[in-house]
DNA sequence: GCCAGACAGGAATAGGTTTTCCTTAATCGC
DNA sequence: GCGATTAAGGAAAACCTATTCCTGTCTGGC
């Protein structure tokens, strides 16, 4: 309308394109997008109109009509803490990949705020939703009937409808003590986090599997349920070593809790891992390369959660239904020195 | 058109809620958002009707019309690690009060990606764009004449039109040592991360400030440059206790280098704050907790430096021009015991 | 020379909302 | 009782793009 245009650049439309290509609307966009038949000639004329005017297609305009808009919201209820930073990172690669942005939520932990996010994201239109967060106990559901689906990861829905994809903490707790078992320790405790948190039993379900199959018994009869914190791991490794003097290795259900058990051992003249074997879990990489030795620890692959969890919700908005159920990721062991010298590492044998 | 709808919920437009109603599409819009000139009794009969169909309006067709979106783009290069996820919070508070959603791009420190990230945003009609990172240090600019607001928080833009916020480093160098000093200290050594950082350089230049106004000189005659971690803390220390044994303070230029210099000094037999006061920088309070004892740091008030930049980005949307220039944030102590006893915490006193 | 078909590009529509302008009916003032 | 004003709501344009359908022109075949 106006030949006033304010003095900040002003996003170029189609129109522009093809007033300066002289062409119309529709060729332009023909042009752009390679549909139709149009002489290669005017193909590059419009596109070097675009090119000057540095023409982005509005998304908006395009989401409208075509009934997509190529957003999944991610809500989470963590902080976007140390967990759910890599299962988003990793969801990013997988939607990243398929052109799709991601509108990120932080619930704070709160049921309303949490209703009102998701609520916002529908009227925003998005194609999908992720819902991640710290994984306690399964959480309740964020809707039953939304117009787009939904896809959880690294917690667990409480409705059997719906889709979660969470690590395999049975089978890393198995990994671990399996681990402990080959190299030849026998009397081995745990010192894991509080018994509300369901990763924290089943880590010790599969520390207790192991060692039944094995006809053994975890020093002190059973799991030391705590806090995920140093000092519960300086305190329970306290305990343990009182109560059972022979101990020879000790599984941690998280890095922090098992760098409060090496301090502990050090002090009490233990030596790491000759005397004790410590293995943790997470592989938070500032507490497991900063403890004394660097420790051996579980890793729960969480890019792979966020990607597998990405992935699933890309085939649901394509088209393929996806039914409700868990979709356990395998853990990982990450072997360093607290758990026995590291036998030739990555660098390949020179005789060979 | 037609009348089969697909079986999935379909989301509601304005068009069923005015059938519903048993009114225009002009006049439910009017309806809904309170314009016009309406009675009473059918404004309650839309609302109703938009709320039995679970209403929410197309937020594409509303940003379409009006011309803003909405939204702001977050790119980090940080993969929104324990810097960037505060300041991003910090933004997501100031901007979630205005009704702001966020797209979240992580550049993986990859120049390419970033440009793309950026061209996206642009092409989904952001209203502006947030640019966070690691460290405070001068990156190039994202887009010198881009059509939208750009605020760049927790890292620096190289173009001096463009607008940053940033932790005053300067001032927490100062705020550490003032204190170190009020307790009495007076030969204090400074560990810290590695020269090439401006934080690093800027946070010793602030202890410099303050020392050399109390006619001080620091313990070793200068700074001790290495990296941003527990091992060169360790290192660190040896080192100066072996070249200054008298030092009576060391502050350091991250909670990681301090945990390391802490082991260090207990394993000399020096007593933490008794013999040596020791003070980090960042609050990482996984780490700072997990100290024995617990750290006094310095925390940057990141959510606030987020907080500032979105707030600046918002009026910009709003209008009002923002100049080139950076504004600092003020940091804050945080007194724990590694600095002597904790006078009367927070408890107010019964007798007062 | 005329018709069929190919070729190049234009016109129009849809998508959902907001806003401006209009229409209709009712009320007021004299 | 009649013109003028107000109340209540409808019709249509605008935002920007992709697509479908349509028009006009040129070529080739007979």
């Amino acid at each position: 309308m106006s030949d006033t245009i304010t003095p900040g650049t002003r996003a170029a439309t189609i129109r522009d394109v093809a007033a300066l290509a002289g062409v119309s609307i529709g060729t332009a966009s023909k042009a752009l997008n390679g549909r139709g038949k149009l002489r290669p000639e005017t193909r590059e004329r419009v596109a070097a109109a675009a090119r000057q005017l540095g023409f982005q297609p509005n998304t908006l305009a395009r989401g409208l009509l075509r009934g997509r808009t190529f957003t999944v919201g991610l809500v989470t209820s963590d902080s976007f803490g140390r967990f759910s930073i890599p299962v988003m990172l990793g969801a990013e690669d997988a939607l990243g990949a398929g052109q799709i942005s991601v509108f990120m939520c932080d619930t704070r932990d709160d049921p309303i705020r949490e209703r009102h996010q998701v609520q916002t994201l529908l009227a925003r239109r998005v194609d999908g939703i992720l819902v991640t967060g710290r994984r306690t106990e399964p959480r309740p559901s964020i809707g039953t009937d939304l117009p787009v689906p939904v896809v959880y990861a690294m917690t667990q829905s409480a409705d059997p409808n719906d889709f979660s994809v969470i690590p395999d903490d049975i089978g890393g707790g198995e990994l671990a003590v399996r681990h402990l078992l080959a190299t030849g320790r026998t009397r081995i405790g745990h010192i894991t986090g509080p018994q509300r948190f369901l990763a924290a039993r089943q880590r010790a379900d599969g520390m207790a599997k192991v060692l039944d199959d094995a006809g053994l018994q975890a020093a002190g009869g059973a799991a030391f349920f705590g806090e995920w914190s140093e000092e519960w791991g300086r305190q329970g490794a306290d305990i343990l070593l009182r109560t059972q003097p022979d101990v020879d290795a000790i599984f941690c259900g998280a890095d922090q809790i098992a760098r409060g058990v090496a301090e502990t051992l050090r002090e009490r003249g233990r030596r790491i891992p000759d005397d004790v074997a410590v293995i943790g879990f997470d592989n938070w990489e500032a507490m497991a390369l900063g403890s004394r030795p660097p420790l051996t620890t579980v890793d729960m692959n969480l890019h792979k959660v966020g990607r597998v969890a990405a992935d699933h919700l890309l085939a649901a908005i394509g088209g393929q239904p996806i039914g409700g159920g868990v979709e356990e990721v395998e853990c990982e062991l990450v072997l360093r020195e607290s758990t026995g010298p590291i036998s030739q590492p990555l660098t390949p044998d020179p005789n060979d």
